[in-house]
DNA sequence: AGAATCAAAGCACGACCGTTCGGAAAAATT
DNA sequence: AATTTTTCCGAACGGTCGTGCTTTGATTCT
């Protein structure tokens, strides 16, 4: 890797983690430039301006998701607990990455209502996502594990809603229950989308 | 009304629609000056802070849901009524009373990270609403319409997932549907807590 | 009406913002 | 080893940030 993309790697690590605090509008070139040890300069012209650099934390972020959550989570069985192993391993990951929750949470909230192409290039993101766990639940259905009439999409908008439930809860409210709780509101998700048995 | 408590109203009303745009920690004094047509020491004369300005508009947020979420559903009756009305005031409050969305929710993500006296503040308003909820639950509980043995605090962290997921879906999606998807999944929760009939 | 209080303005401050530019050092290529 | 390209720094820019201070004018109270 040459010296140029390695220090590139390290400012987006430290933006990232940065960011998953204070958010993505908060993060000053300064303060970045502090914090990996360069100048604002020098660290500026890696990017050539703040919005490209937000563009690609948020890129360098969904990467990670996409290694550290979905990539695990896809080893295991269709269906079922390939579904659970998401909320697993996004657990895992949301918590012990960074210094804040999820980033991918934080920037949602963050440019819900704040155009402009960081906000543009995010949509694309959260869509991909979400088209993701509708397909989770999709194959859980093939599998006929769910119920064939199951609406995918109205099961991908449940699942997420825990997830940002749960990131309050953790994150805001500090609650130690949130995991459990978030489990158990899955489990019961899950229980109501399966077939009926006849 | 005295003349500063007028004008400071004003200001409160301007830089909490602004707030649920952009956020609390991009409002800044000379662009919030700027749109009530005041001097920013004039403005700033008022709050004698930054952080006590923006506690006293997640205040004034805070009173806002009160009269235009709570108080016009607790007209309803009890229990389920009750609860659904809740879902209805706060859909119009959120998303007529502000550009961006509601604000409450847009402070939660914003804060849920970032120490001090506004997160602290904040977090007491959320438990206070979160209580109400679990309130609301509990009180269809005693009318017999829920089942006895609900965990009326599983069924507001529920609650209040699906409201976060409806905000980013009609947010920063965009989604149409958001709001339908939304009353379905409500539906949902509610009849599956219902008590069972025997 | 006069006195006391308050609201608002103007101005200035130091700090930090994103960004530009030119040059030096380091790395990659030939 | 020479040359080209990349990486990084230092200094400086125009702006905006939050926050004081002082003064003037409006409002409120006696």
């Amino acid at each position: 890797m040459s010296k140029g993309k390695e220090t590139r790697e390290t400012i987006l690590r430290a933006a990232l983690d940065f960011a998953s605090k204070l958010g993505f509008e908060s993060l000053s070139i300064g303060e970045l430039a502090k914090r990996v040890g360069m100048s604002k300069s020098g660290l500026f012209g890696h990017f050539n301006s703040k919005e490209k650099l937000q563009m690609m934390v948020i890129d360098y972020a969904a990467d990670n998701f996409t290694e550290h959550v979905f990539i695990p989570a896809i080893s295991k069985d269709r269906g079922i607990p390939r579904i659970l192993a998401i909320v697993e391993t996004w657990h895992r990951w949301s918590s012990r990455y960074f210094t804040g929750g999820c980033p991918l949470v934080a920037a949602a909230f963050e440019y819900d209502d704040r155009p402009g192409p960081v906000r543009d290039h995010l949509t694309e993101h959260q869509k991909t996502m979400l088209n993701s766990f509708q397909k989770a639940a999709q194959i859980a259905v093939d599998e006929g594990q769910f119920d064939r009439n199951l609406d995918c999409d109205a099961f991908a908008f449940e699942f997420y809603s825990l997830m940002l439930g749960y990131h309050l809860y953790s994150r805001l409210l500090q609650d130690d229950d949130a995991k459990f709780r978030h489990l158990e509101a899955v489990d019961s998700l899950i229980e109501r989308s399966k077939a009926k048995e006849q």
